[in-house]
DNA sequence: TTAAATTGTAATATTTCTGTAACAAAAGAA
DNA sequence: TTCTTTTGTTACAGAAATATTACAATTTAA
């Protein structure tokens, strides 16, 4: 799944388009035609982005977008806005009243595709693909593989998932009982110093000669992956 | 390839509509806005089918129709009519003139597709493919027939659908209670390791000696088809 | 109806993975 | 330096997951 997109819009050709060409990329897609029920079925849907005309019915795409900013379960809602041509001198108040991008329409799929993908990745970077990429390595979460350098390494599955876990928040320095409790199953009950050899184990799989070490040791902190 | 759809159609956003949805499916598809122009292209492209619009600006679908079939290239194209709604008592006379079959505006995208498919079907069977394959595996599903390297194999039905299973996704990774879910009929319940008994009785079947195996397993997560 | 094929399960064998302990090495602190 | 703390490394036994086999029950075909 690549993620989920709902559109506030009227025209419901337009609509249908977009619908159609974004379900074709793997995105999932629901739809309202104005602002009121849109508030609502937004909610209930809880997309990982909206797109969200200006001109609407009812409420205008500002106060949509107000009206989001202001409830904290939606406030990080990416949104792109479609503005028609000619409402272009509004640009700036509709960027500042909170909006993540706007498309002027008429707009080619493509464009809006492009915008699509760049304003998630920045949100949610791991709704665009399932595959999980730093630097040089790969994973792949539907094909449980991982690849360093082109390679493909293979890995137990409790290095798979600490690698994943790594993957998701590169740099970032986690403690041994952080890790713990993201990695291993609930409930079990494992010693601290069991993570000091699955590190290892990892660290021997990814590593490859003359590369380097991409598993950081942050003495009494933790590791992280850099 | 499934087959390609010319499409002779004034409403833009219909034409619209239905090309990009069997774009979707895998047909390659073109269209025009009016009859003349659409005779001329049609020649062009060659279709598999023809989608006709009973009213278009120029000459009328069915001048379109006779037309075609006076043409010796063309004569046994098949057609599928597109009527408005009260235009039904002139059924008869289209498919008189030589008509496949005609559905009426609004429909449905699945009606369409399931009429275009019965009448390619009946025209052109290969063009319907059934099969599902991957490298130099074929699956029939029509037939129910499966090859490895143009050798016939023999499958028991469990073991048959377990490979269409596999089949459908390719690469992809599920797990035992995916498998189970997807491949037995609901509401059974069968032991979730009985999958792994009818996975060594599929390797054993399509394994060919001196060829890489065709499953793999991954370990805590499930089977694969590589 | 009989024979053959198919299916699910249980029992057993095999493979792979995991956690721990013990010791070595490294990094800080005193 | 020397001591203390933390991490690295290794080996190994037990655990867990999968493979394989055999068999009885059931379905299908002859």
């Amino acid at each position: 799944m690549k993620g989920k997109i709902f559109i506030i819009e009227d025209e419901a050709s337009i609509v249908q388009l977009v619908q159609l060409n974004l379900e074709k990329e793997g995105f999932v897609v629901s739809s309202s035609l104005n602002g009121n029920e849109g508030l609502k079925e937004l909610k209930k849907f809880e997309p990982n982005l909206l797109l969200l005309d200006w001109m609407l019915p009812d409420l205008s795409g500002i106060d949509v977008c107000k009206n989001i900013r202001r409830d904290s379960n939606l406030k990080n809602l990416p949104i792109i806005m479609l503005t028609a041509k000619g409402e272009e001198e509004d640009k700036i108040k509709g960027l500042e009243s909170g909006v993540d991008d706007y498309i002027t329409k008429p707009f080619s799929f493509n464009e809006l595709h492009a915008r699509i993908k760049a304003v998630l990745r920045r949100s949610d970077p791991n709704i665009i693909s399932n595959d999980l990429t730093f630097e040089d390595l790969k994973l792949d979460r539907i094909e449980k593989r991982v690849f360093r350098a082109d390679k493909e390494i293979q890995l137990g599955p409790t290095e798979f998932r600490l690698l994943e876990f790594f993957l998701i928040n590169p740099k970032r320095v986690y403690s041994r009982d952080q890790i713990l409790e993201t990695v291993w199953p609930n409930n079990v009950n494992v010693e601290s110093r069991t993570i000091d050899v699955h590190i290892r184990r990892l660290r021997q799989s990814i590593n490859i000669k003359d590369k380097k070490e991409l598993i950081r040791t942050v003495r009494s902190s933790g590791y992280s992956l850099v």
